[in-house]
DNA sequence: TCAATGTGTGAGTAATTGCTCAATAGAAAG
DNA sequence: CTTTCTATTGAGCAATTACTCACACATTGA
């Protein structure tokens, strides 16, 4: 019996569906009985009104841009994971807010009943996310701390994440010996040769998730700041076009590791593959801009969590 | 109960629920999972946020039964704007779909970047008509009350429209301090003489478009109900053959304001002659019908929102 | 005329959503 | 510190919605 007039008239039916669906709030049954047609047809009509975009929803409230803006980031720079909180204009903190939804995102992965292997940088972004987290008991999980804790002097950095991490939740941890540097390629390759330091290497390589924080350079970088790296180097790995750090590993304004240079001393383990692992960077503010770009662009993180203004930028350049 | 702080927090997790439900279309069972919280506190951040206004639903397509049935009202009472929106027939709602549709039109007028004059009634409809507003930043628009707040005894009344409008698009906007009626034809004008009022009344007079409801009379009429006018005189203006009112304003079947009699006690600023603004009323409903008609007939608005059912009416008669 | 094709339909069924209710947790009151 | 109250939670179940399938009817092109 199927009428052929126009086919205007389906999408008039269905903005009429969708509208008293959407708008009056009925249900299809009722659409149905009052646009005198079977329930699976008002389904349908109703259905198209939403394809066709007849049915516009919008969102008014401040959250609706975050959201936004994570599914662009998604997007634009192919990643598998994205979280963007608003912003605090008022505050200079560089983790207020990622802290917290790096904590939120970090539980989610220890939820799983199933046993996963996190990797985890260092830094203070890192430390700030630990100190959210909530005691658990994740005796199924394991963690692994990418990078290491000792400073070329042999005192444990500041930053042992991996250690308040295993503290709060209480799962099997698996620190790095050894400085985030070496003095040259050779000694690296001795070291990781170490039995203690090839299970580390082992189980990074086979890390479910990692959670690392994005390192700007400059005179004032923590690379600096905690004594890994003099300040003359600091200078020469910039005008060989180093735009950031992620566990030491170096990288250019394109993303693409640095070859030669430092790269070949740090003792850090790889990151995982892009496409097997979930490598979630964790940055904020303007210092972070190029690096967290450069990260992104080169696809040396597939997932990002940031605030509102960074992700603008990362969005608009 | 506790006003908690948090509240807030629940707000946000609605708009975030309801922007991955409506916006992103994932299922409960996905934000559930996401947000690391069952299925069941999804669904209710979900309805939740529906039922705060979080979510707004539009409906952008010209029906064709509808855009005829506005071209046809267009036409026979010589009008300037005329919307007619798809009938709910088991709705009892006096606004529901028209609510939305004026907004839109209110909207459409505050989109312009060219300054504009706003003038606006007051009532059930404008209210809701004002919640389905989305927040934007207008302050090269002015916004003025055509109708006073105030009751006899000295209460503001409820629909404080012109306040909620100002508030959700940040516009210069300008009350009426006064009384819908007032005890004589004198005291109105010693009222009108104050400046405050006369700025009011000026901006009101130069009003590019006016949006208002269209009052029916009656013992259970919005006038009587929230205590500007007692049933006796009610009575009284309705043998006298008051067909309807706009802002206070009285007129007969023909859409005459009545001469004398209570329009000479009303403080309302007159409305705009037709000729040079829009006049836009907005109203529905067979309680309607007979208001509407005589409003369109003496030309006292030459705009229109209504339903589709009210449309037919307006259209039969 | 007659397949071929495309669109729409209803039935049946799986998936999703909404609601009720008892249990719980957390705050205010004592 | 305990009790009481209330808001919130999760489970189970009912209602609603989405999807798949086989079929019917038109249009199209040999």
């Amino acid at each position: 019996m199927a009428r052929k007039p126009e086919n205007n008239n389906r999408l008039d039916d269905a903005a009429r569906a969708g509208w008293l669906y959407y708008v009056a709030g009925r249900t299809q049954d009722e659409i149905a009985s009052i646009m005198g047609i079977s329930r699976q047809s008002a389904q349908r009509l109703v259905s198209l009104a939403m394809a066709e975009r007849l049915i516009k929803v919008r969102l008014d409230h401040p959250i609706a841009a975050c959201l936004e803006a994570a599914a662009r980031l998604k997007d634009r720079y192919d990643l598998k994971y994205a979280d963007v909180v608003p912003s605090d204009p008022g505050s200079d903190s560089a983790t207020v807010g990622i802290a917290e939804a790096g904590a939120a995102e970090i539980e989610r992965w220890l939820k799983s009943p199933d046993p996963v292997v996190l990797a985890i940088g260092t830094g203070r972004t890192l430390k700030a996310i630990i100190d959210q987290l909530p005691p658990m008991d994740c005796p199924q999980h394991r963690i692994v701390s990418l990078t290491g804790n000792i400073r070329l002097d042999g005192s444990a950095a500041y930053y042992n994440v991996i250690f308040s991490m295993a503290d709060v939740i209480n799962a099997r941890h698996f620190p790095m010996p050894l400085p985030v540097l070496v003095s040259s390629p050779e000694e690296r390759e001795v070291l990781h040769k170490q039995s203690l330091v090839k299970i580390a290497l082992e189980l990074g390589a086979r890390a479910d998730a990692v959670f690392v924080g994005v390192g700007e350079l400059g005179a004032d970088a923590p690379l600096c700041e905690d004594g890994f790296l003099a300040r003359e180097e600091m200078a020469d790995l910039m005008t060989a076009g180093a735009a950031g750090e992620i566990c030491g590993w170096m990288f250019d304004h394109d993303g693409a590791l640095l070859a030669g240079s430092i790269n070949e001393r740090v003792a850090s383990i790889p990151l995982p593959p892009r496409d097997r692992a979930a490598v979630i960077g964790i940055a904020k503010g303007r210092r972070k801009y190029e690096a967290l770009r450069a990260a992104l662009k080169g696809g040396i993180i597939n997932g990002l969590i940031t605030d509102e203004t960074t992700a603008e930028y990362l969005l608009k350049v």
